[in-house]
DNA sequence: TAGATTGTTAATCGATTAACAATC
DNA sequence: TAGATTGTTAATCGATTAACAATC
């Protein structure tokens, strides 16, 4: 599956359950084109990829689609995550309840910074990076978070491979090399804050 | 310049800066490209809309290149933050200093639910959400972010548009619509997770 | 000079969009 | 049936990559 079609599933997924609750039962590919900002071609071009076929005349059925994007999605799967870093950002992941709701289920924080060793976060207790080999095999972790600053980045990402993670969500401002069959996603707040910034103009910039 | 383009600069600048640090003086669109898994005919190209020259057989200076970066993302620029939602993300957001590095002040934090407001995070005490039209214009924001449920995230979005901010950073599970002229950067923490849980594949979703 | 790198043009690649036959 | 929507193919668009002359 295209690198594209991926990001734009969790959109449908959204857009779709939206629908569902509201007792929509059918949406036309025009609908939700118009609805996400894309045109109806892409939209039936995307579901292409699923397993699943629209009706022509009525369109696709939303209870049917949402369970398939749910599927493939693996919201109903349960993901165990391991957080490295438990500053801000990394407790405030930890707390987020509604990860949940789609099958992340927070198993484990843990930092570098003896401070924090030992502190609880909700029902957690904050471990020492030295026993995130031991979490992730003890705990079945599928996904490690990465945040913690950027110059560490790299040194978790290869901790947290070398222990059987087999996802990585990297929220450090940095880039993060992982062999092939583990998979990285990058969600860089300052990069995101960044573009804004240049989007945003040069007649902020003085 | 096309959207590709605009999401590699935080990277240039990440990597020229570490070299710059690192006492590097010039390098190659070649190391570059190795590192941020580019090729060197793109860095090259993306190098194209910034104001700046390499030179053949020595590279890219670090010291300016980087300088060019940080102006065209307008990281020396002040730029004033307001979140809306003050939940575990809001919260950490606020608290994290490093956006301060590249030049993002938050001015100020304000939430729907009354219990929040009045409580203190940092220096900052969080205010209410009839407050957000008002404090946009007071504080000179530029920037909104958007760190409430999904289902209200329009709705803010509406009420930051209307009050006058350029730009928008949405962290809610929910598309954002809003004139051309005021900039979306989606930064949807759950997308990010579900596109590992897919990628990381089928083998979990029982 | 010879060799290597830049800037830039041309070729390739892949994603998006348009168009249309098949379907209801 | 007529009209509208899907699935799919073909055309378009834009981004990436390759190639190469200019430069140091």
């Amino acid at each position: 599956m295209p690198r594209p079609v991926l990001q734009r599933l969790p959109q449908y997924l959204w857009y779709i359950q939206e629908q569902k609750d509201a007792g929509v039962q059918y949406v036309y590919s025009q609908e939700i084109a118009r609805e996400l900002g894309l045109t109806p071609s892409t939209v039936r071009e995307d579901f292409t990829y699923l397993d699943f076929s629209g009706q022509s005349k009525r369109g696709y059925a939303t209870e049917r689609l949402s369970g398939v994007l749910s599927d493939l999605l693996g919201v109903h799967a349960e993901k165990r995550i391991v957080i490295v870093g438990a500053g801000n950002l990394g407790r405030a992941l930890a707390l987020h309840g509604n990860l949940e709701r789609y099958g992340f289920y927070v198993r484990a924080v843990v930092d570098v910074n003896p401070r924090l060793v030992g502190t609880k976060i909700g029902a957690l207790i904050v471990g020492g990076i030295e026993d995130l080999t031991d979490v992730v095999q003890t705990e079945k972790i599928d996904i490690g978070v990465i945040a913690v600053p950027a110059a560490s980045a790299q040194n978790v990402a290869d901790l947290l491979i070398l222990a059987g993670a087999r996802g990585l969500l990297n929220m450090a401002f940095a880039r993060v090399v992982a062999p092939k069959k583990v998979r990285v996603v990058n969600a860089r707040l300052i990069s995101s804050f960044l573009q804004l910034s240049c989007a945003v103009g040069a007649d902020t910039q003085l």
